[in-house]
DNA sequence: CTGTTAGCGCTTTCAG
DNA sequence: CTGAAAGCGCTAACAG
């Protein structure tokens, strides 16, 4: 059975007053009389009166919607950061709209085509690793829609930006490997379009220097992505060669996950022969055997800092704006994939 | 810089034309000469004209949008069966909206009431584990709302719906485990209130009894929840009684997983002394060590599914409908964590 | 082939 | 205190 939502005006007929009565009534508006606003309150309660969003919108020109752009929502990253996304979201009145753009340049690109028809009153992105022009979101920002760019920097792309400080993560992970007797450190970096990996490898790289280890290039390898067999596939390579690494600092969880069973096939021990340390801290991670030591990131804050910072943007649109720039500090948590310091 | 979206209007005053001429022009009308679209699709890009949906919204009382409720989206499954929807509905020109309910009715009543006064067009759900009642869901087709029902189902209430079927799954896990030598199989069961605990429940109990095993009431569990320390928990007070289990099927990988320390710390091996058999297939579930034994299950399509018949629904919404209820086949993926047939 | 008009549901002047 | 009227951007009769 289809029935009409019910309207400003089948409120108003009911109780023979004026549409602008009604609405101003529901606004709690101090021009109308007490009895008319308490009966216009009953007779919306009766009626089952929802206000059309739609076309609220249409007057003052907002959706009340803000768009989300992710490389993808099945990993445990960016699912939380929605969640943290989310979860501020919703007290705001205003809802998500997610996208997924697969790592493709192209997806985000359609995506922001489909957003901006959507008319989202925010953008909150994380690039893909294949992004390497702003032009799309240059187009955003100049129709004066805000942006949040989080967890992965678009250079040279000016909006707020939220950050995870991927370098010092590193670099403490690295650090401890040095201090628990590693010498010969391989590092399974990710894509190097992306910040977070190149910030990754800089950190790597700067714990080995200042350490007085010099980095050896055979021991720098890049994986394609973010799953376990990528890092399947690599290790194999590493440890097919004479010199075998005592320590791997993989990108993430996931890829230092992949390369166990095939370093455990070797005959190699973990931690013994090779301590292996992982990023981001994944729910599976700690029930790993060993399990894996790694860095944990504030996802959940990243999530919900980036939604905040949005909507602070979105309802007090200044004239004059100051970019914020926000870096989160991550955690090495020592578990048994590694040494424990001498 | 912000500046206005071009309308209409816009383009019309440009051309000297009138504003249906240019709507009709942009529809490519056939009322329309050639030149007039022409000019019309010209300066329609050359404005950067984008049709505003709320008020085409306002118009035919449609929102191109879809409502989406599940307990999570952290989680594997339902991360992946929101990607095969997602999938589905891109290429037909809708939104989704996303709600999580963190299993909690008062949030899931809360997200339909949001998703309501969105006047979002179709409504997926998968319900949380302490929801008994549908009264919110037959406020929602009572006003003409097509609802599908995933995944978990809503007992007694009339719509179309979208299964794994768990008792198959559940049963030929346990068929399996008793074929390969087990008799005292425990089941470490989730909240019985869930659909999907209940079929696999069912499964376990039939797989056992058309074996000729009695079930034995004390190896059968309910865990609280679907994390590996609701496993971890649980498995300890199995553990420390006299009568140990020779195999565990669990609700899912994840309570699976979380028994695996405990089991293999207790100096028992699986699956030498205890087969380990989960649900889900999860994709870390390989790389465990032993890999994990599971039922995977068709997430993917489940969601793509729900997605095909919702749209379906709400474009060729036809007076008399007939609900659709479609049970989709899980698998048996036979690892380490189980003995090899005899 | 094209323009005029009305109206989707709501808010907001401007008049009473 | 309340009503009438205009308009957000678009489409769909109804006229030419």
């Amino acid at each position: 059975m289809k029935r009409r939502h019910a309207t400003l005006s089948d409120i108003a007929k009911a109780l023979n007053v004026s549409a602008s009565t009604v609405s101003r009534a529901l606004h709690d508006s101090p021009l109308i009389r007490k009895e008319t606003k308490d009966s216009v309150i009953a007779m919306a309660k009766a009626l089952n009166y929802q206000p059309n969003q739609q076309a609220i919108g249409l007057l003052n020109k907002k959706t009340k919607i803000i768009g989300v752009i992710v490389p993808e929502i099945t990993g445990y990253f960016f699912a939380t950061a929605i969640n943290g996304l989310q979860d501020f979201v919703e007290n705001t009145g205003y809802k998500l709209i997610i996208g997924q753009s697969n790592e493709s340049f192209d997806q985000e690109a359609k995506l922001m085509e489909t957003l901006s028809l959507a008319r989202v009153d925010g953008l909150i992105i994380s690039p893909t690793s294949e992004t390497t022009s702003n032009i799309h979101l240059e187009k955003f920002r100049e129709s004066g829609i805000p942006v949040v760019v989080f967890d992965r920097d678009c250079p040279n792309f000016l909006s707020d930006k939220v950050f995870v400080d991927d370098y010092e993560g590193a670099f403490q992970a690295v650090d401890y490997l040095i201090k628990t007797g590693c010498r010969k450190i391989a590092h399974l970096g990710g894509p190097a379009n992306l910040t977070t990996c190149r910030c990754r490898k800089r950190g790597y790289l700067d714990a080995l220097t200042q350490n007085g280890i010099t980095p050896d290039p055979q021991l720098i390898l890049e994986v394609p992505g973010f799953t376990p067999d990528c890092g399947e596939e690599i290790i194999r390579d590493l440890l097919d060669r004479e010199a075998i690494p005592d320590a791997i600092f993989a990108v993430n969880d996931a890829v230092a996950i992949g390369t166990m069973p095939v370093i455990l096939e070797k005959g190699l021990r973990i931690p013994q022969d090779i301590s292996l340390i992982g990023f981001d801290d994944e729910p599976y991670s700690q029930y790993f055997m060993p399990s894996l030591t790694t860095v944990w990131q504030p996802v959940y804050e990243l999530g919900l800092l980036s939604g905040r910072i949005l909507m602070n943007h979105i309802l007090h649109s200044p004239e004059e704006y100051d970019y914020r720039y926000e870096l989160l500090k991550p955690e090495l948590i020592v578990r048994q994939s590694s040494k424990p310091l001498v």
